[in-house]
DNA sequence: TATTTAATGCAAGTCACTTGCATTATGTTT
DNA sequence: AAACATAATGCAAGTGACTTGCATTAAATA
């Protein structure tokens, strides 16, 4: 029941995204519409190339590259996104919506399949730990810190 | 004196690279040792773009892009240099001949001017409040783990 | 010194992402 | 409802970091 919980239905995440435009002053327009469509059903983070290829077959809408460049920021505005900066060549975003969202979390990347899967805790040496009773091996982390400077806060 | 013995001598790097290099397959020529010389010398991480850059006032050996992006690996291979996985689009590395480097840590990254200070201790939250005592604001930090996921450990 | 083999450097290519600009869609005003 | 103003789209072309192919050159080995 709890888990049945955990992840709102679709639907009620298209209406907060409404709303999130609604209030603000960008349009909802087709393209953004089937964008949002094609984001809220994606499994885990994505990047605009894994969009771009998830939505190959025939799709009705057409997804332009720019577009989803360009409109990905913005849904990062609405709060609807949030990146996730695992480092790499591609920029990773996830829904955050969805309550299972709200909470500081991490992630864990696989090393071969690139797999990316969320971690519902924080606390780095007894997440190791917990990973690896998990089945993960070889494991290593990396946190980094982003903020301003004292040069440049000054 | 204890920071004396911080930084080794450049010198003693040196002869730890060049042995790394006598101890392997790999030649020690001349665009490797102008760009070991480059590296040796690099305040704090460096990567491709940054080391052409700082090469560029008429030295005496041309730098060329490929040869760089060649050689880091193999540096990184002879435990010379190690990679530290900022996100963003360059991928920065740091010497690890000096044994300042020699224990696990991590980095603060300036938002705005990128400055990337090492940090030589490891402790989540109790570090960002030790960062805001040093003068950092907005401080938002970021954890990876990196490993091989159950399904691909077999 | 000759030979083999690794390393270099140029040109060209890839890939994620950005920018410019003319066209189209949307929301607003009349 | 028609006309207007403006935001959003999509094509083409441009960046910038990095990679690859290949002929040339330099370094270790015979």
């Amino acid at each position: 029941m709890e888990k049945e919980h955990r992840k709102e239905s679709k639907k009620k995440l298209w209406d907060k995204a409404r709303l999130s435009f609604e209030a603000s002053s960008f349009r909802l327009t087709e393209p953004r519409k089937a964008l949002l469509e094609l984001i809220l059903s994606a499994e885990g983070p994505f990047s605009v190339p894994k969009l771009l290829k998830s939505a190959k077959p025939g799709d009705k809408i057409q997804f332009d590259p720019v577009t989803v460049y360009r409109n990905l920021p913005v849904f990062e505005e609405l709060k609807i996104i949030e990146k996730c900066d695992f480092s790499g060549d591609t920029t990773f975003y996830e829904v955050i919506l969805d309550h299972k969202h709200d909470h500081h979390h991490h992630h864990v990347v696989c090393k071969e399949c690139r797999r990316v899967d969320p971690l519902d805790f924080c606390i780095v040496q007894a997440q190791v730990t917990v990973l690896e009773k998990l089945g993960y091996t070889g494991l290593s982390h990396k946190l980094e810190f982003l903020g301003v400077c004292p040069q440049c806060s000054g």
